[in-house]
DNA sequence: CTCCTTGCATACGGTGGCGTGTCTTAGAAG
DNA sequence: CTTCTAAGACACGCCACCGTATGCAAGGAG
């Protein structure tokens, strides 16, 4: 994940962590997957190939191929979205834009297919999804509004569960259900003229 | 599906047609499957078991899997949006979220999550429901908007790249991602909050 | 009434993934 | 240096699905 195991002194003191060099290898095992074939490419025989080790290896960590899915994927989506303040509604709402353009512009945008396309047959990754990456984009975006209220540059009264979304909607919706292509011009225009006229005071 | 294919005239007159009783049952079968299993869960053998046929009928209809996915979902999907010319941009596009609504709320919905899940593995897919479905969208709302614009309803230089996706984004977003409610105070939120603001004269 | 075409269901070999039991090897303790 | 323990690789049985070949039944032509 994000902390990267420092790797020289952790070795050091203890020889093998639980989560150390050879879950990373998984980890990234199942991305590479996840990329190529999406969700369903995600075998326990494919993973464990892919990652120069053998199934009991992997059975002996996680439970089940969903477990495997969930653990490598959820944590991934979080880190994905910057959530920095600076200093400006319009500033903190063209960076977060921009980090989710960016994550769809990645590789990485797989795992937002995957995770979406997996949800509904997996409540468990749903409720570890929604609780996790959903309920934290939340709050940060709620604060991102409460900073702008207090400054003066959004009305205390604008719909939270409305403006938190409304943003990042389009984006999402180009990425998963249309194809149209995500611009800077877009994600611009999506604030000065949508986001800012809807949340302004 | 919709339209119940009047079965007792049709029978009477060629006793069997191409797509008639049987084809229309296998439909069925793939759609149930959608609804319970997801994407994956439609196996030839299930569909087959569902249909009360056998599998050598599917691989005389369709050359594999992924073109009856198609063939079942793109039509359905088509069929989920109304399209009217109620007489006000405010009337059509409450008409045409509430229709999305509608669409999610029912177990067509799982149709829509069975697209966007399957379209990265399958291009032909892709290719499918976007020439078809979103085109066709695209079109109609092309057709709502001008008919705005006639009215004096909305700017004439309003973005219709993004105008026409700004309702909808949202609600798929909800349906898709976050899994919050979609109520008809959020539609009608939509409508007179984001919408008119944003395209009004 | 018989033949023949048409179309379906049953049955088959083949493949790939699952989950687990067994053996080997490498590091820790005595 | 020897023994004990833990962890991983190999291999197995199982099952579901794929795609196709074969046998059977029902309706039209002679």
């Amino acid at each position: 994940m994000v902390e990267a195991s420092d790797p020289g002194a952790a070795v050091a003191t203890t020889r093998r962590r639980r989560g150390s060099v050879l879950e990373q290898a998984i980890h990234a095992a199942v991305l590479d997957l996840v990329i190529e074939q999406g969700a369903a490419g995600v075998t326990m025989e494919a993973v464990a190939a892919r990652a120069a080790t053998s199934k009991p290896v992997l059975y002996r960590r996680w439970a089940d191929r969903a477990a495997l899915l969930r653990e490598t994927l959820v944590p991934l989506a979080m880190d994905a979205i910057p959530h920095t303040d600076t200093g400006s509604y319009r500033g903190d709402m063209l960076a977060i834009l921009r980090g989710w353009a960016d994550f769809f512009a990645s590789p990485h945008g797989a795992v937002g297919v995957a995770i979406v396309g997996a949800m509904p047959q997996d409540p468990e990754l749903a409720a570890a999804f929604r609780d996790g990456v959903i309920a934290w984009r939340k709050e940060a975006m709620a604060e991102t509004l409460t900073r702008a209220i207090d400054r003066g540059e959004v009305r205390p009264d604008v719909p939270f569960e409305v403006a938190r979304e409304l943003g990042q909607a389009v984006l999402w919706h180009r990425f998963l259900v249309t194809g149209d292509p995500i611009t800077d011009d877009l994600v611009t225009h999506i604030v000065d003229e949508i986001l800012i006229p809807y949340a302004g005071a």
